[in-house]
Order: structure tokens, then C-alpha cells, then sequence
RNA sequence: GGGCCGUUAGCUCAGCGGUAGAGCAGUUGACUCUUAAUCAAUUGGUCGAAGGUUCAAUCCCUUCACGGCCCA
């Protein structure tokens, strides 16, 4: 480091500039790359290219005594640079070889050549250095690899280890792809409260926070359903947000306190719609990324391409953890089945339809690799669903897994205020045994409600998780750029 | 929250009771065709923190911090 400052030091002393900002590059490493790519030997000495500036940071250096070449990475790629006391002049030469690290940002001139080795080659006549980098950079082999420093300085990852790049490139493109696509089937993306009074929408302790001129305690939301549900009141009949949510829980691989999720709202479409609806969406965004609709996932090979499997859950809890029908039959058989199946039991069991979600949660998901919709949850634990017309004490909501997680919810949507209201009697009851996830009574949704919201389906889409399938990462900390960590008593 | 594992040079790692090692990076020298360049020399460490056991601790024990994996 002190090495470093030396050099810097240095360089401005010869007359560079310090940290200056005129640089203009007018190609990337790739464009020239392609430019070239048919270019040989003789053809780029016979006929001199133009003068390019290139501006990137050098990533690798490897020096000949009156020769050396660079690696220049650039937000585009990388390509090889020469100087040499011929070619650059001993000046620039010796500027080069005595100020500039491994790291630095530069901005260099020339023009394209190859090498005796026949590497594309862009032969530097001047240079500046535009930003010093202060630190020694990790292993030039191995990279940074100590998952800690790669979370906290995500910057630095991002640049020495390329992989790391494209994921976020692919999520980006991911993201966008969806948005085209909902854009293109006539909805409207929307932004709704953050900042909420109650965190509704969904069973999940919030974050607090506080509001200081109004003197007011506020949510950070856990999701926005509940406001995009208002809009269908309000007479939109295709609404989306693509945002963050913030649950105030545990950290693992597939859980980020921040994270983010996808919610769109369809007037006059039912569970199956919207099913539907994400299935085709799901097979554009794979095939727009992968070129095909097969998706390869730690050791499995997703298909997006065939219409995806649905069973209930009660037919999962039969067909693929073993239950028979008379386990099914009262809270009581259930739970002494699941012992038996050593599933720890929740203490204490408040339901059948809790203990029956979660049996399958314990026995089932994990098994659902390919794209399965999974059908029909209790009641207790769906409060905003629309409640199955021939079937008391279930809902017409679904749940899609993939690779063994969950990635969505389907819902047929509640909008019958009076049932509305018993749901959120049910949750405040649950509240008030102690349960810190019951969702709050929200009166002025039951009045949006009052006033008719039309007959509608929704969805609710991880995108961290999808993005981690996308990009093929085993963690949800891989796809999110900079995760949430404690932070360190000594950090460098 | 529980279990297991990790934390040693800037990075990647070895060492596991006798007082600290390698490769890369850095520094010095040689070198005009390398691409993990090569060759020679060389600098660099409160061995995560605190306490304990011991003649002696990076190593054994306890607690703590941070992280990873699995489970809840």
C-alpha cells in the first residue's frame, strides 16, 4: 500500500495529472476485439488502424525488461496491451513500468496490432492514469474466494472474479424481461406505500421505523398486496409492482431480511388464469435468456417448455410422503402419522390445516423439482384467498415450487368483504395467543373492499430465487449485490 | 435459536504442544512476444479476541466475535 502511494506519488511528480476526468474512450476491448478478429500480422502493420483509447483497469502485467504487456478489463471485456521502448518511447515507457499497479484504472492509447504469438494486441502510444487502485489485489489465480469478503466488498469481487458480473447482468436482463413482458400484456407497473401503518399482505414479522415530523410509528412492508388490491378498487384491472419487501426474520440461503418480489393483479381471472398466465411468462423470460426452455440447476435440468405439473396438496401429502386417506382424517391422526414419520411437530398445534401445510413443507417440497403448482391450502393460513366453493376449510390458492423451493403464490382473491373481515377476526385472534406473524386488522381495506373490488387473481413471485435458478447460484446472498451481514468490529 | 465446520502474510492455503511456512501479489536484479511469463534474490505475521492449562500454546480447554453449511 505504501508501495502504492510511492508510485502515485511518483506519476504526478513526472507530470501526470491526479484523478483527472477528460479521458474519452471511443471503444470497448470487445468492439475492437470483433473489429479485428479477421485482422492479421501483416494486414494491421501494412495498414495502420486508427487511434483508439481504451479506458479500464489493469488486471494483469507481465513485463519483458524494454517490453511488457497488460491485460485491460473494461466494462465490456478484456483485451491485451503492449508498450515498449520502440513502440511507446522510452518515456511513456518507463511512466508506465514505474507508476502504474495492478488495479489501476487507465485510459490508454493506440493503435491494434498482433504479437508474434498472434494475440489482438492494442499497441499503446500514451497513457493516463485515471484512478489509482490503493490495495493489493487477491490471488490473481484463485481470485477472492472467502465468501465473507466477497458479501462485504462486493466491488472487489465484482472485478476480480468476471462470474460474479455476469450473474448480476443476468438478473438485470431477467428482471427486464419480465417487466416487457407484463408491459405487453396490459399491465400498468405501479408503485405503492413502503411506509405503512400496518404491514399486511402476508404472515411475517416487519422492521419498525418511525416518522418524526408526524410522530408516527410506521412498517416497513412486508408486501404491498394489500395497496395493489386497493387499485382494483380504484378500477385498475392489471396493475404489477416489482419491488423490495422487508421481513424482519432469519437469514439463510434462501432467505435476505430485503428481498425482492413481484406482485401483479388481474380483474376477472380466477387461480387458473394467473397459473396460466406466469407459466407462459416464466417460458418467455427462460427461453429470452437461455435461448431454449431448459434451464440447467445445480445437478438438475429444469423444463420450463412442458406445461408444468399441478396436484393438491393433499394428493402431494398422499402420492409422495406416504400418508394414506384415514391419516388425513382429524388433527390427531395427522399428528401421530407425521411422528411417526419423525416430522417435528409444531408446539403447540393450533389447526389441522397448519399441521397439514406443514407436513407437506417438511415432507414434500424438497421433492418438487420440476415446476409443480401445488393446489388448495387451509384456510388458516391463507386470510386474503377466496375460499373453495365446494370445499370448507380450503382456499383457491396454489403455490408454485421449483428445485425444491417455493417461488410463488396464485391466488383466487378474496373480495368478499364479510368473509374478509372474519379473516382478519381469525388473524387477531392469533395475535392476541401470542402468534407475532398474525397479519394486522386493516379497516381501511375492508372499507376498499365495501366498496367493491371486482373479481381478480394475483400472484406474488420471489425474484431473488427466481434469479438464483436463472444464474444457476445455490444462494440467495449470490444474487443479491450487496446481502445484509452483521457488521465486523474490525473491517478493513 | 440448535448442531457441525472455519478464522494463520494483501490473496489462496500448509503447519496442530518446542516459539511461523509455501505459492501468488510486493520489492530488487536479468529479460523485446508473454498471456497463471520465466530465472535469481528478498520484504512482509499482536496465527480472529479474551481468559485458562502447561516449563512452553497458532496448536489443548473455556468464553466471546464474525462467517459458512445443515436443521428449526
Amino acid at each position: 500500500m505504501l508501495q502504492r502511494q510511492h508510485k502515485f506519488a511518483e506519476y504526478l511528480k513526472r507530470g501526470g495529472a491526479r484523478y483527472p476526468n477528460d479521458a474519452r474512450p471511443n471503444a470497448t476491448t470487445v468492439e475492437l476485439a470483433q473489429r479485428y478478429a479477421a485482422a492479421d500480422k501483416e494486414a494491421l502493420i501494412a495498414t495502420a488502424t486508427p487511434l483508439y483509447t481504451l479506458g479500464g483497469r489493469i488486471m494483469a502485467l507481465r513485463l519483458f525488461g524494454k517490453l511488457l504487456f497488460a491485460q485491460l478489463q473494461d466494462g465490456a471485456g478484456s483485451l491485451q496491451i503492449s508498450l515498449s521502448v520502440d513502440g511507446s518511447g522510452p518515456e511513456v515507457f518507463a511512466l508506465f513500468n514505474d507508476c502504474i499497479d495492478l488495479g489501476d484504472w487507465v485510459a490508454v492509447t493506440g493503435r491494434m496490432g498482433r504479437t508474434n504469438k498472434g494475440e489482438l494486441t492494442l499497441l499503446v502510444e500514451t497513457f493516463t492514469l485515471l484512478a489509482k487502485c490503493h490495495h493489493p489485489l487477491p490471488d490473481k489465480w484463485h481470485g477472492l474466494e472467502d465468501v465473507e469478503a466477497r458479501y462485504r466488498q462486493r466491488y472487489l469481487d465484482m472485478f476480480v472474479n468476471p462470474d460474479v458480473q455476469q450473474v448480476f447482468v443476468t438478473r438485470s436482463r431477467m428482471v427486464s424481461a419480465i417487466r416487457r413482458f407484463l408491459d405487453e400484456h396490459g399491465f400498468l407497473e405501479v408503485e405503492t406505500p413502503i411506509l405503512q401503518l400496518q404491514a399486511g399482505g402476508a404472515t411475517a414479522r416487519p422492521f419498525h421505523t418511525h416518522h418524526n415530523a408526524l410522530d408516527l410509528p410506521l412498517n416497513l412492508r412486508i408486501a404491498p398486496e394489500l395497496f395493489l388490491k386497493r387499485l382494483l378498487v380504484g378500477g385498475m384491472t392489471r396493475v404489477y409492482e416489482l419491488s423490495r419487501n422487508f421481513r424482519n426474520e432469519g437469514i439463510s440461503t434462501k432467505h435476505n431480511p430485503e428481498f425482492t418480489m413481484l406482485e401483479w393483479y388481474m380483474a376477472y381471472a380466477t387461480r387458473e388464469d394467473v397459473m396460466q398466465l406466469m407459466e407462459e411468462m416464466l417460458r418467455h423470460v427462460v427461453t429470452q435468456l437461455n435461448g431454449h426452455a431448459q434451464l440447467a440447476y445445480g445437478e438438475h435440468m429444469i423444463d420450463f417448455g412442458k406445461p408444468f405439473a399441478r396436484m393438491t396438496m393433499r394428493e402431494s401429502l398422499l402420492t409422495l410422503a406416504g400418508f394414506t386417506e384415514a391419516d388425513l382424517a382429524t388433527v390427531d391422526t395427522l399428528a401421530a402419522a407425521a411422528k411417526q414419520k419423525r416430522v417435528e411437530l409444531p408446539d403447540p398445534i393450533t389447526s389441522y390445516g397448519e399441521l397439514f401445510q406443514h407436513c407437506f413443507e417438511t415432507l414434500v417440497e424438497g421433492q418438487l423439482i420440476q415446476p409443480t403448482y401445488i393446489l388448495d391450502y387451509p384456510i388458516e393460513t391463507s386470510p386474503l384467498v377466496r375460499q373453495h366453493p365446494n370445499q370448507p376449510g380450503w382456499t383457491q390458492r396454489a403455490e408454485l415450487y421449483i428445485a425444491g423451493r417455493e417461488h410463488g403464490e396464485f391466488y383466487s382473491e378474496l373480495n368478499d368483504p364479510d368473509d374478509q373481515r372474519a379473516r382478519f377476526e381469525a388473524q387477531r385472534k392469533k395475535a392476541s395467543q401470542g402468534d407475532a406473524e398474525a397479519m394486522p386488522f386493516d379497516d381501511d381495506f375492508l372499507h376498499a373492499l365495501e366498496l367493491g373490488m371486482p373479481p381478480a387473481g394475483g400472484i406474488g413471485l420471489g425474484i431473488d430465487r427466481l434469479a438464483m435458478l436463472m444464474t444457476n447460484q445455490p444462494s440467495i446472498r449470490d444474487v443479491i449485490l450487496f446481502p445484509l451481514l452483521r457488521p465486523k468490529a474490525t473491517q478493513a
